[in-house]
DNA sequence: TCCGTGATAGACGGATCGGTCTAAGACCCC
DNA sequence: GGGGTCTTAGACCGATCCGTCTATCACGGA
């Protein structure tokens, strides 16, 4: 008992962020646990006291920068009331995440690309976090009074994951702009 | 000289098309050589006749499989005389492809999740096979007569990497034909 | 037939992979 | 201060990583 909030939490906390780090830069395979390990000064032992395996590992970061998107997100879209607005605001925030310079890429689409398998516990992090993500497109386009919400929750979606990945992959800042434009005219379009 | 034909030029193709395959199911650093040789039923000294490097190869899998994507894509609108019906050609042939039971999403994608460094020869490959893509569609928009035809470029290839990327990942099969009806949409908008 | 050239098989190299084990350390309560 | 518990450092494990080397093999020309 009585773990939380001692070493013990620390490290799995620092394992986590030094995880997330170097598999965000160089992918998850090729970060091996010693790199991990040799980074956040911590011992092996350590790592397999809180994990049973490098995946685990894998699927925690995954849990934790899910986590920190959803709030992300849902500050985002609180202040704005009708569903069309909320819409938008995905896109401002989308945009300010590909804005910051330590943004690259969507974490769980470098993972979806290494753990393609569908039963495989990473890739079901990231359907996961991918359902999740609909899902709120979809609230806030029914909010909008659309004809067929689903219709535009999946227009709108493709076009925020689109945009995520040429940000990522081709470095283009104007990308998320162009899909706020599209949004909004595809949002006219269906009401 | 006169090596064209013979064994070493088989051994080469064999060794592409093999990791292709291989890299296609399970990523680039997954896939060590070893199992690529073994599966190919080759000697390391026969990739290593042909290819510097492992880097090497996976330049030249990627580089196959873009001339065999741009061969594809360029039978696929041919046909279509104006520019609107080129670009919803591309969405058609888009959809065909993710159809396809060894659809496992874009190899250009994957590989810009695990080779993320600008001046990586991997990433300038995917870099080189984006810009042709986004290319093509601007020509096709420059066609449509459209007030701004790089904006509208610019939104229909978001979504068309969207569709590839939700195809790919969540395994969605209507993706694509939702990103078409958003394409036309979208066309319909910028004239 | 014999020779020379170039491709091949597979052993081998050091490095690193994910994961385990042991021995010592740090800390707790009494 | 002593005894028990939990954590740690780092040696160690077999497997595999990418790449090299050597010894053999197949084949074409004279």
């Amino acid at each position: 008992m009585a773990q939380r909030g001692t070493k013990r939490g620390n490290a799995r906390l620092q394992l986590i962020d030094t995880a997330l780090d170097l598999f965000d830069r160089h992918g998850f395979h090729a970060v091996g646990i010693d790199k991990i390990l040799s980074t956040a000064g911590l011992a092996k032992m350590t790592l397999y006291h809180h994990f049973a395996s490098k995946e685990e590992l894998i699927v925690a970061v995954l849990e934790k920068r899910d986590t920190a998107f959803r709030a992300d997100f849902a500050a985002a879209i609180a202040d704005d009331a009708d569903g069309r607005a909320k819409l938008l605001a995905m896109f401002d925030a989308i945009e300010a995440w590909t804005r910051d310079p330590a943004f690259r890429g969507s974490l769980f689409d470098k993972a979806a690309a290494e753990y393609g398998e569908k039963e495989h516990p990473v890739k079901k992090a990231v359907l996961s976090h991918k359902a999740w993500l609909f899902g709120e497109v979809r609230r806030a386009a029914a909010a909008t009074g659309a004809a067929d919400p689903v219709k535009l929750a999946a227009e709108l979606f493709l076009l925020m994951e689109g945009a995520v990945l040429a940000a990522a992959v081709t470095g283009d800042r104007t990308a998320v702009r162009r899909a706020k434009a599209a949004a909004e005219t595809l949002i006219a379009a269906a009401s």
